[in-house]
DNA sequence: TGTAGTCGTTCAAATAATTTGAATGATGAT
DNA sequence: ATCATCATTCAAATTATTTGAACGACTACA
């Protein structure tokens, strides 16, 4: 008997099923056995009979049984407290199974330029938790904003690691399966701290006085996409950094030379912090936003090619003009 | 009849058993309903009526039924991923539940790094279920020992598979609320097979020469932090294997070169079986031990942790030497 | 102290839920 | 076209839960 009994309780793995946790915690309110069964509209001993196979199951005593009215033991008082939590979870967890259900991605991974105005994009999700349903919900799904550079946006698309790529190399049409939409240009200028010596060199600036001097460049983010090197001259010498932002304070300090976003830098060339010079060719480059074609696209992915249809949000991706 | 179903179907208010969330976990493991019955020992129509259930009890179809095998929609999956989370937190409510009541847990999940010595692993579990207490019964904790790699060893930490982390890097210092203590050091030397070209070259082997050979790797088994890459050289080529022992096998062989336990290899060194190789660095990593310092200890992780302060207990998990 | 009301448990019968075994239609590979 | 294997249907078999009745124990009150 003794055996039998070890044998079923020990099989079984997950004694804390959602009813129990709700038998122990409407004993607790309405304050004893007999109580709760008039609640629940069960007879005693079926209450009994639950909190006994939990017991078991755990190997803990629950309630102590020593008065006439049974009394919580410390274990008991502990499951009671952290079950009402597990509950709640588990609500949770079903709430969102159904809205999942109801065409809202479970998460949406968004690979993002790093040329791509950061506030904007951080607006743009803003935005989409904004939104309300019927339910006064906001969209359960989970957003995972990257930033990427270069041929590393193009990368996250297509490797799977993300769902929409902001800020594709529009000139660098890749592969089919893939829906690509143009965003936008954002013109160059190859600019110079005042006191970097190309700051006093006659313009256009020959490509031979340029190799001469250090570049900027940021490293590109592909993992296993070949890395793009773009207006780097053979031989030159190139300082690497990992951002945009690094890139501009690093030529700000005169520590080399390069093209950057025109927008980007315009309040350091009004302010004289940093210096336009003209090379004969006018830099700009063509993005564009790209989604797998294939299956169905969920709610999620569909408010984000709205938004991005806007003109106005376009341009402030681009620009970093307020939408 | 149909107000009948109707009925039953909206009073229940938590479908999401732990046996349910369980059942779509081992459906999406074995890769069919058919393949989840053999591992379950049932019958396939059981699988079919509990699924059932559970889809009319959300009101969500979980799996897509179109082709011949059941494949996860959206919210079956967004199921899948929540429902394990979900599970992971009962274990841990039951866990602290019996904690409360008798002070051992009711699991212990141990976190081991592929560089432990396997061996000292197992002889410390021996001596954990060799405890007697007064009723001569050895502790109720069911230990889960599980082995993984590099950054791997953090992440099941971090996530909450594993209460106890053997061997996380210690350098690798990455969050507030886990108590870290240092285990100890393990050397590695670079070595290859007698009959490898680099067995040949004088010494210490230049780093041009070595990044023409292939390296031997293992893949780090952490799925969301970020991988880590030790000991390769940039454009290298690289065999990846997935345990420590294949990278062994895999050298013994010798299909790459690379950097190993200098413990796990002495005695193929002095066999011959494999040449150690001077590269002008010495490597050497440093490990520690990890456990979440919030809410109270369990007398499992304190004898745990007490074994591990031991010196000779450490020494034999770094080195394989019997403490 | 005695009495009444109410508590939680035991136990076997009744009821409900789950599992099984067999048959079936459909898919997918060859 | 054939075969193997998939998931489902359905009713019988099995298991789990609930019920109803009886009982011992406690608590409050006269």
């Amino acid at each position: 008997m003794n055996d039998y009994i070890s044998t079923t309780v020990s099989e079984r793995d997950h004694p804390l099923t959602p009813e129990a946790i709700r038998l122990i915690a409407t004993i607790d309110e309405a304050g004893s056995f007999a109580a709760a069964a008039r609640v629940l509209g069960k007879v005693p001993s079926a209450l009994s009979y639950s909190v006994r196979q939990l017991e078991d199951a755990l190997d803990v005593l629950l309630f102590d049984r020593a008065s006439r009215t049974a009394v919580l033991t410390p274990a008991g008082r502990e499951l009671l407290v952290e079950g009402r939590r597990l509950l709640l979870e588990m609500d949770a967890v079903a709430s969102r199974v159904k809205r999942v259900a109801s065409g809202w991605e479970g998460q949406l991974a968004i690979a993002a330029n790093a040329l791509m105005c950061p506030h904007t994009l951080l607006d743009l999700v803003d935005a989409f938790y904004a939104q309300r349903d019927t339910a006064r919900l906001p969209p359960p799904t989970r957003i995972r904003l990257r930033q990427e550079v270069l041929s590393g946006t193009w990368e996250a698309l297509l490797s799977g690691a993300a769902d929409l790529a902001i800020g594709v190399d529009a000139d660098d049409t890749r592969v089919s399966g893939v829906q690509v939409e143009a965003l936008g240009d954002i013109p160059f200028v190859f600019v110079v701290a005042p006191h970097h010596p190309l700051a006093r060199v006659a313009e256009p600036l020959d490509p031979a006085m340029i190799r001469m001097h250090r570049a900027v460049a940021i490293a590109d983010s592909a993992m296993k996409l070949s890395p793009v090197s773009r207006n780097l001259l053979p031989g030159q010498d190139v300082l690497t950094v990992p951002t945009l932002d690094m890139k501009i304070d690093a030529q700000l300090r005169g520590l080399g030379c390069g093209f950057l976003p025109e927008a980007r830098v315009r309040a350091h060339i009004e302010a004289g912090r940093l210096v336009a010079k003209a090379t004969g060719e006018d830099k700009v480059a063509r993005f564009a936003i790209a989604w797998r074609s294939a299956g169905q696209r969920g709610r999620a992915l569909d408010w984000w090619l709205q938004q991005l249809a806007s003109p106005r949000t376009r341009r402030a991706l681009l620009e970093g003009v307020p939408a």
